[in-house]
DNA sequence: ATCCCGAGGG
DNA sequence: CCCTCTGGAT
């Protein structure tokens, strides 16, 4: 794609939907740093429903570190990886009352420091709580960057940067959802819905049968 | 490169 | 049945 086509893109995406936001379910940035490491392989939907009878008994990472690792496991035994992420968001739960004074930090290298958050989770904390222009390339963005030819790369780092690059700047910050959105309802990675997508004419790659 | 790991869709 | 879902740690 050329830097107009890319300009064009983000055009319609923003004209579509101005203000994007992610579909997790969240109260606080506490919250929306748990659904987010429960968001690993496993979908938004998936997770919602875990974390409406979670969050109420756990807000805080106080009450979610009382709770602890096996009270933890019984809301969540629905979402893949459960057991992994449990204990992830106990210790979590811990490290923040311990180094933050349970406060979500700011910066990438003590969310990174968190058990079960990798530079995706950081990002989308980053993005979505204080609307920083980074890009979390998850799934849905590692497969639309490489299927339209907005943002080639190899592994996600990769395409991280391409979009980092390429990406208009007024855009940046809610490109991140514009992209899931376009990869979880209209780019599905086994059969794009190309006949419904309003990028169809600047995409490399559109089904010609549909 | 491998493991983790349930639910939903085709 | 097989593939996919807002990945991270080893």
């Amino acid at each position: 794609m050329t830097k107009a086509e890319i300009g064009e893109a983000f055009k319609r995406w923003h004209a579509a939907n101005p203000t994007p936001v992610t579909e997790l379910e969240y109260g606080s940035p506490f919250q929306l740093l748990v659904a987010v490491v429960m968001s690993a392989q496993a979908t938004d939907k998936g997770v919602n429903i875990a974390t409406r009878k979670l969050f109420p008994v756990a807000p805080t990472p106080e009450a979610m570190a009382t709770l602890g690792e096996a009270g933890i496991t019984e809301y969540i035994r629905t979402i893949g990886l459960y057991r992994n992420k449990a204990k992830n968001v106990a210790m979590l739960s811990r490290q923040l009352l311990e180094r933050h004074g349970g406060e979500v930090p700011r910066d990438r290298e003590s969310l990174e420091a968190l058990p079960g958050v990798g530079r995706k989770t950081a990002n989308v904390v980053l993005n979505s709580i204080w609307r920083e222009p980074v890009m979390a390339v998850d799934t849905h963005i590692f497969r639309v960057g490489n299927r339209m030819g907005l943002a080639p790369g190899k592994d996600v780092v990769a395409v991280e940067k391409a979009l980092m690059r390429r990406v208009p700047k007024d855009y940046l910050v809610d490109a991140h959802h514009w992209l899931i959105l376009h990869g979880r309802y209209v780019c599905i990675a086994r059969k794009p819905k190309c006949g419904e997508c309003i990028v169809r004419d600047l995409c490399q790659f559109p089904d010609k049968t549909d």
